[in-house]
RNA sequence: GAGUCUGUAGCUCAGCCGGAUAGAGCAACGGCCUUCUAAGCCGUGGGUCGGGGGUUCGAAUCCCUUCAGGCUCGCCA
């Protein structure tokens, strides 16, 4: 469907033409001054200086123009007197195929210019009507199948998670969500770093505390076993041991590196334990990533780059974009528009060791081979924002990405405790996802419990789901790139714009509908004995013709229940623009604002208690796609909502 | 030092490709449960949009300058 803002900037364009002006001022906004109007245009005070006239004469031509229309009853006009060609008010938004009533019920000019707009209560039903018959609610595939790489989570091998990797995996899995919806072929990498020289401080450290292992006995021969040498949690005492270690102990340090160079030239024990430490670091990273509802389509690593690296450096040298400087190998990205001249990027350092810049190289170009994606999306801390410079620069320069590809990092700002330093325990130590997560659903449980009845088992089941949406949602609201306080208080607070909030509006919604269909149910069950076996669903359908389903959208009787509609109405506008601007907090802030306008119109309106049934129904319909519309919402964000709370 | 980002209510944040009276939430205070889940709704108070200058009919928004803070600045990832 188009956007409402479209259709209604549509005969705002016509207007302008009509009245002689060029098109471009009839720009459309949400009103920023709702007791005034719906809907605003300012272009006829941005056209004042091109015309040489005051910007409320304009203004009151083009309203005259449009009110004409109005009186007509023909939105959908003749061209030359103004009133648009029937594109847009006319035919485009189909309700069961009868034709859009009149768009407005008010159009004004106000000093200094303003045209204040408001939408009749009669399009707007039919417009949400429109959404209710579309399969994403209204939401345009403008994707075009289109692929796109996100690269996100930045998960390390044998490395717990911890809140660090909290965001960018949050992020990349809303941003994934949100461009298949709209119909991009979107694949989330996780890019593991697996290949560095924490492989080898495990394998040394592994040595030490371990050394009948076979892999340690040069002179074996034999299979290696098909069981790892360790647990996850043993794996996770070992690296942290380790790397304490190589900080005090060069000759460990030193062993490491040499494992490490070792493990990377392919030697077979050394590359079995790193297959071990693959199989159960994976395992539980999945699980962990499971449990924060992130999946990714690709399980690739820097260790997948490898293979590419040699062939890499080797074009590069030979094609002259590669020079030795100071003993590494380096291809320069400066530019002459630079504000200040930006330091080539070092694909192999003087010991001739490969590092970072080159794996993601190397795993570019794999893409590249795999998937020729149109866009490439990375998703980190903000801190890489230089590196991403030049592997950007880097691959096109090399003509390893198409010069029309897009190539975009998103650099995420840094969770910071209250005290605005980065996010630290309250012991100082680094929280462990896995912990955070826990003491969120435990604070959930009780708060369920002090308020609710319900058994023990539902209640943990919905702590996990409530506390995951407060973690998420507290996240995706803010701005991704900027430096956010998480505070885990406020986290479980629960009140206001918080995840939770967004899901009790969900529960209560739910509720009423519940209520609606045993009320339909029974009914037909009382005097009509064949349908009372029946399933409720299957009766309210049968029963009754004029079900919320079949039966259109009322116009809006009151002020609540109008801004409820107008807000629904914005629904594919925000989706668009939210995965556009890569903005998953537009989604949140709208769930929020409808979820608010709800509120209001629950709190003023009597839904089961209503006695005309038509009305009642009508009631119904509107916030079942309410609901629709936040469980869509939600679902895109990455949470959901549970059955009760 | 250079580059870059940030600075909006007591706190946490929207708004930033120029528009009308700068918005929310939390906290504070006051109302609303014999009515569909009060994790809710309604209301009150609270602001030199860091400071200064400029562009404009019009600036939180654009430009310059200044202050404060964060981050980055060739062989970590």
């Amino acid at each position: 469907m188009k956007k409402i803002l479209d259709l209604i900037a549509e005969q705002m364009r016509t207007a302008f033409e009509g009245c002689g002006y060029a098109a471009d001022y009839g720009k459309v906004t949400l009103s920023n001054r709702p007791d005034l109007c719906e809907y605003q245009c300012n272009g006829a005070m941005a056209a004042a200086k091109a015309y040489h006239k005051k910007p409320i004469d304009i203004a009151n031509d083009v309203v005259a123009v449009l009110k004409n229309c109005a009186q007509r009853g023909e939105a959908a006009g003749a061209a030359e007197d103004g009133c648009g060609n029937g594109a847009a008010a006319g035919t485009s938004v189909p309700a069961d195929g009868a034709a859009m009533p009149p768009m407005f019920e008010s159009v004004e000019a106000v000093m200094p210019g303003f045209i204040n707009l408001k939408l009749s209560g009669e399009y707007l039903a039919a417009y949400l009507d429109g959404m209710r018959a579309e399969d994403k609610l209204g939401v345009e595939e403008c994707g075009g199948g289109k692929t796109i790489i996100v690269d996100y989570g930045g998960a390390n091998v044998a490395k717990p998670l911890h809140v660090g990797h909290l965001r960018t995996a949050i992020i990349g899995e809303c941003i994934k969500r949100m461009g298949n919806y709209l119909g991009y072929h979107m694949i989330g990498d996780v890019h593991l770093g697996d290949w560095g020289l924490q492989m080898g401080l495990i394998i040394e450290e592994l040595r030490d505390r371990k050394p009948d292992l076979p892999y340690f006995d040069e002179t074996f021969t034999g299979e290696y076993p098909q069981e790892a040498p360790f647990t996850i949690s043993e794996l996770e005492q070992i690296y942290p041991a380790a790397s304490a270690r190589s900080k005090e102990d060069e000759t460990f340090k030193a062993r490491a590196q040499e494992a490490t160079f070792k493990l990377q030239s392919g030697y077979a024990p050394f590359r079995a334990i790193w297959r071990h430490i693959m199989n159960v670091s994976l395992a539980d990273l999945k699980k962990n990533y499971g449990n924060l509802n992130v999946t990714f389509d690709l399980w690739k690593g820097e260790s997948d780059a490898q293979p590419y690296i040699p062939g890499l450096i080797k074009d590069l040298t030979k094609r002259g974009l590669a020079y030795e400087s100071e003993g590494a190998l380096v291809v320069d990205i400066a530019r002459p528009d630079d504000p200040k001249e930006l330091p080539p990027c070092i694909i192999r350092k003087s010991d001739g060791a490969a590092l970072y810049a080159t794996s993601d190289l190397g795993t570019i170009i794999e893409r590249e081979r795999d998937f020729a994606p149109e866009e490439y999306i990375y998703i980190t801390d903000k801190r890489q924002e230089l590196h991403f410079i030049q592997v950007f620069r880097v691959a096109k320069k090399a003509g390893y990405v198409k010069p029309e590809t897009k190539m975009t990092h998103m650099m995420c700002g840094t969770m910071n405790g209250k005290d605005g330093k980065p996010f630290k325990t309250r012991a100082g130590g680094v929280m462990r996802l896995e912990n955070l997560i826990r003491e969120i659903d435990e604070a959930v449980y009780d708060r369920i419990m002090e308020n609710r009845t319900m058994e023990k088992e539902e209640a943990e089941d919905a702590s996990r789901i409530i506390g995951l949406a407060a973690l998420k949602y507290g996240d995706l609201s803010n701005q991704v790139s900027k430096d956010y306080v998480f505070d885990v208080d406020r986290f479980i607070s629960f009140e206001g714009n918080t995840g939770p909030y967004i899901l009790y509006t969900i529960v209560r919604i739910k509720s009423i509908l519940a209520k609606y269909e045993e009320g339909l149910a029974a009914v037909p069950a009382a005097g009509n004995a064949s349908a009372a076996g029946k399933p409720a669903q299957d009766q309210t359908d049968a029963a009754n013709a004029d079900t919320p389903l079949s039966g259109h959208m009322r116009p809006a009787q009151t002020a609540e229940e109008k801004s409820l509609m107008l807000k629904l109405s914005a629904y594919n506008d925000v989706v668009a623009a939210a995965f556009e601007e890569k903005a998953p907090h537009k989604l949140c802030q709208f769930i929020y604002e409808l979820s608010d306008a709800f509120g209001s119109f629950y709190n003023t309106t009597m839904i089961l208690k209503e006695e005309d049934a038509e009305k009642k129904a009508g009631y119904i319909r509107l916030i079942r796609l309410v609901k629709d519309v936040l469980e869509s919402s939600i679902n895109l964000l990455g949470f959901e909502a549970p059955e009760r709370m």
